[in-house]
DNA sequence: CCTACCATGTAAGACGTTACATGATTGG
DNA sequence: CCAATCATGTAACGTCTTACATGGTAGG
């Protein structure tokens, strides 16, 4: 469901095409909640059924035409009763906890490359969200910059803090998984795996 | 697939029935991977079909049957293959990152729920992480205890000291998530939000 | 006899992934 | 004219959740 929201966030901020609003998901919400195109299109004919959003069709050139989608009043209402409802928590699924459980079953190469890649996966989420940590808060980024410019500039610092703090929740994670990986690769060490 | 995983995990220790494994699920492996017991049933059939385990029908009483399952070569070497392979790694999806990103659109008394409820929430996984982790150093489950009795004693460290491994990669984990939502609230605080 | 527990599922729908599929326009 | 980019989807499949559904047995 929060895919849905993810999208009216970003609606929220001006029109867009559904091809806008693929290319500006990797580029912003994509880092907090990940969706494919083939999810987006349909998600986005959902919302305009539900009355969400409205889409307007445009000509562009001679023949084809994109869709301008733009947030309603129901919209607006239906994701602001989602942020000040509580969020429903899932439960836990962690395959790598799982696979640290058990990881006797393993040869000990294995287990050395399993964590060497959790740390590897976890460095590499690390430095993208640090980057676009330092974006945000060099209010770099395309989409920031135009959701600033629709806000009094008294609001900035605020909207800044907040989007910190949610990049700051994957930056803080991401560190968390890498130490506790080291942390596995030492115990390793110690129960005399080779290195 | 991870649930499949979990399931021959469990059924490696030892025959048992679908029932058996949803209770010990809960008990167990439930903290580390959840699955509902309308999706266990299926998939020990799922299993069976393509040759991982064997279900073996026991009479109860007079009319009652259950099914008693035990893990075949293939479904052992199929667990070792797992356990040797690299872990793919989903992409993030993390409502709670999401809505902090865009928390200037609540209400300041939902902004500090949200916070209060991430802390709650946290709090309470942590305090089950940690009591089974505490079992699991004294080696009190009775999982572990019957897994232990399969294997040399000169193992039974390693096993310990993995499923240790195993847990606190969520303790870690709601410790983190613990520290950033007060961070949160501390940065309410400071934009004079009503607390 | 009755209650708690043992035992096993189905059905509907939401959510997500991967792969496939097509065509127009703009700029060089 | 060709490549990059704009633009929009469908199909098939797998996973997960929620709710519903049923009956037997063991022990007091």
């Amino acid at each position: 469901m929060s895919l849905r929201y993810a999208l009216l966030a970003l609606l929220r901020v001006g029109p867009k095409s559904g091809y806008e609003l693929q290319k500006q998901f990797d580029a912003s919400v994509g880092h907090l909640w990940h969706a494919p195109d083939s999810q987006i299109y349909p998600e986005l004919r959902k919302m305009e059924a539900a009355g969400l959003i409205e889409g307007e069709e445009q000509v562009r050139g001679t023949r084809a035409t994109r869709r301008l989608y733009h947030v309603t009043p129901a919209g607006d209402e239906d994701y602001l009763a989602w942020m000040n409802a509580p969020l429903t928590y899932a439960r836990v699924r962690e395959p790598a906890s799982l696979k640290a459980a058990y990881l006797e079953a393993a040869e000990p190469k294995a287990a050395r490359e399993f964590l060497r890649g959790h740390i590897a996966h976890w460095q590499g989420e690390l430095d993208q969200w640090e980057a676009e940590l330092e974006r945000v808060s060099a209010r770099a980024t395309p989409m920031l910059k135009e959701r600033l410019a629709t806000i009094p500039p008294e609001d900035h610092d605020r909207v800044v803090a907040f989007k910190r703090l949610g990049y700051e929740n994957l930056v803080d994670r991401a560190r968390t998984e890498i130490a506790w990986a080291e942390r596995g690769l030492t115990l390793l060490d110690e129960l005399g795996y080779p290195g």
